[in-house]
DNA sequence: CATGCCTTTGGAAGTGCTTCCACAAGATGC
DNA sequence: GCATCTTGTGGAAGCACTTCCAAAGGCATG
């Protein structure tokens, strides 16, 4: 039981290290006779390979790190889903580093970086802090991008402008012509193209966007994607009493939840009273029949290792930036698939 | 930039490997003139340490690896929150293997199992094979399970029975004489533990156990721990027409979503005409207003780490299996918090 | 039958570290 | 002043593999 070395494998079947290590890789050039003896030993000595041994020698690691903020949040889970099945069929090692602070943005990245440790990284929503970028691009460690862009790395991400866009049209074709927006703190970029697309979506339809119909709840954590974050935005709306929007884009699924509660904590009635539309698509938006913006997460983490593995076979191929387009999902809380209550809009959705 | 070794070090500062490496190891015996010149010329040469050839001279690999079924369900994303807090504190890295299908449980035991490869394996929540168990204690890996059992291994799990027995015992409280009850699939052992503090607290309030009144739905992803089963298992319970319990208790939070489901869309409301219980304690359910049992399953993660350092550095330890007391969180799905409506035992439990 | 080529093989060198052993030099004791 | 101990240090050996090179053997060709 104890550690069987290759030279022991060599020693019981009569042939040279070499040969065991050819076979054992599958390489070129041994007779079959030689192959069969040679694994027919390695099985009954219950051979393993060193892991570390081979690294060394290989001069890579057949690893690839996550480096991943908020850990708990249903969209991290989904993508890595995608990322956990995709790797394993690739046969290489997934470790984690979950970023609950800045500072650990850059532990966890030197980390990574250490000679050899991983042949690629997945760096997840955040920010790429500038000094790194310079490290990381001598270090010519291969590294994609999920759900964050920068210029000089792969990205892999979701169309916020337009996702934006489509929700807030959505509402705007169902007839609402004032329209607000819950947003999460614009330090977070997603948070500012959704903010975007809102705008855009506005003004392509002839309404005079104001700032007074988007506000931010003050809880701050996961950069105010949080439940609390909604909750507290709405409040601030419903203070506005009767000239409040009875339409809404929320920028994250969750955030929807916290206004939601929210409005019927207030006697206000989704979608009888208010329009909601979120984004994400989280399991919880089904539950909720909620009607919100679907990103292809799962896609996401699977497409994410394929970049990165090809970059790591070809590290000159074109840096390549891919952007997934979110979809409408129509649900109950937008008021689309109720009776349509002379809506003329909502009967020609309705086709 | 290229690869800076121990070797360049000890020649640029003029002294050995030996001490080169005792510096950078923070070993006795060198002289403090010698560690600064050491030191300040790996910084100078930017010097990373290759982490294969140290494990590999090190006999040991300073990461532990996990392995996770049901990647999404959140039970297991919090407790692998409090396990990354932990693992990256203490250094460790974390290897994720998530299991999709019962063969990979085997595959991956596997790869964790090569030699070296992994100081330690946290196991979460499947039955261990049996020809794994004795692999498993041969190759003397250290492993704990979590929320799973075994009489070989150190365990962190929360006390079923005990957790079903309070929640029933709650609902009967309540007033409740008929409590009816959604299963999971029985191979599942937290499924069969929880039958069990059911089936017990209704036996000790004087109530006969009756099969005809625990329905699981055929649905067995994740063991039947999901929305669907929930929702089959209750249309069942429904179909009883006027003599269907009045009280449930489901044996988790996502099936409790799928019984609500089906009971709103039958017209019955909880909790005035049907009162839920649940178990875990996950974020919907705060949402949902669900009551439930909690599970700690952050504190879980920290301590299956905590356990599982202790036993890497003490084989010998006797084997350790800490039950956590799951709570009852009293929300509005039971009744409880609302008027009491002439129960006389929900005054009493109000004070 | 000699020559050349290809296939198969053994094992040295290499991967970059830790650790152990031996030795030098200075400190201490008598 | 000599023996003994201590402290700091250099570097060989070891960790378990891959890979490269040279050599041996087999075969066909003219």
């Amino acid at each position: 039981m104890a550690k069987v070395t290759i030279y022991d494998i060599a020693r019981e079947a009569g042939v040279g290290i070499g040969t065991v290590s050819r076979v054992l890789n599958n390489h070129t050039s041994v007779t079959p006779e030689t192959r069969k003896r040679v694994k027919e030993v390695a099985r009954r000595l219950n051979y393993q390979p060193h892991t570390y041994a081979q690294r060394l020698a290989r001069r890579q690691s057949e690893t690839i790190s996550a480096i991943i903020p908020f850990f708990t949040n249903y969209f991290f889970i989904e993508v890595l889903q995608g990322v956990q099945d995709r790797i394993s069929q690739l046969g290489y090692d997934l470790v984690l580093y979950g970023v609950n602070n800045v500072d650990q943005v850059e532990t966890h990245l030197s980390r990574a970086l250490q000679r050899g440790k991983v042949d690629g990284i997945l760096f997840f929503s955040m920010k790429l802090p500038e000094k790194i970028v310079a490290r990381l691009r001598d270090a010519k460690l291969p590294m994609v991008l999920v759900d964050t862009v920068s210029p000089d790395f792969d990205s892999i991400s979701v169309a916020n402008v337009e996702g934006a866009y489509a929700a807030t049209t959505h509402l705007l074709e169902l007839g609402h012509r004032s329209v607000g927006m819950v947003n999460a703190q614009l330090v977070s970029t997603p948070a500012l193209e959704r903010l975007q697309g809102y705008r855009h979506a506005l003004e392509s339809h002839g309404i005079t966007y104001s700032e007074g119909l988007v506000k931010t709840g003050s809880s701050n954590k996961q950069d105010g994607f949080n439940r609390e974050a909604g909750y507290e935005a709405m409040e601030e709306f419903i203070e506005m009493g009767p000239d409040m929007p009875r339409a809404f884009f929320v920028s994250s699924d969750i955030q929807a939840m916290g206004a939601i509660a929210a409005l019927t904590e207030s006697g206000l009635r989704v979608p009888e009273d208010v329009a909601i539309v979120g984004f994400d698509d989280i399991e919880l938006a089904r539950h909720m029949r909620l009607t919100t913006m679907r990103q292809p997460m799962y896609q996401m983490g699977v497409l994410a290792i394929e970049r990165l593995v090809a970059r790591m076979s070809n590290p000159e191929m074109e840096i390549l930036h891919t952007t997934f387009s979110p979809t409408l999902i129509v649900r109950e809380s937008c008021g689309a698939l109720r009776s349509s209550e002379g809506m003329p809009s909502v009967k020609s959705k309705q086709r």
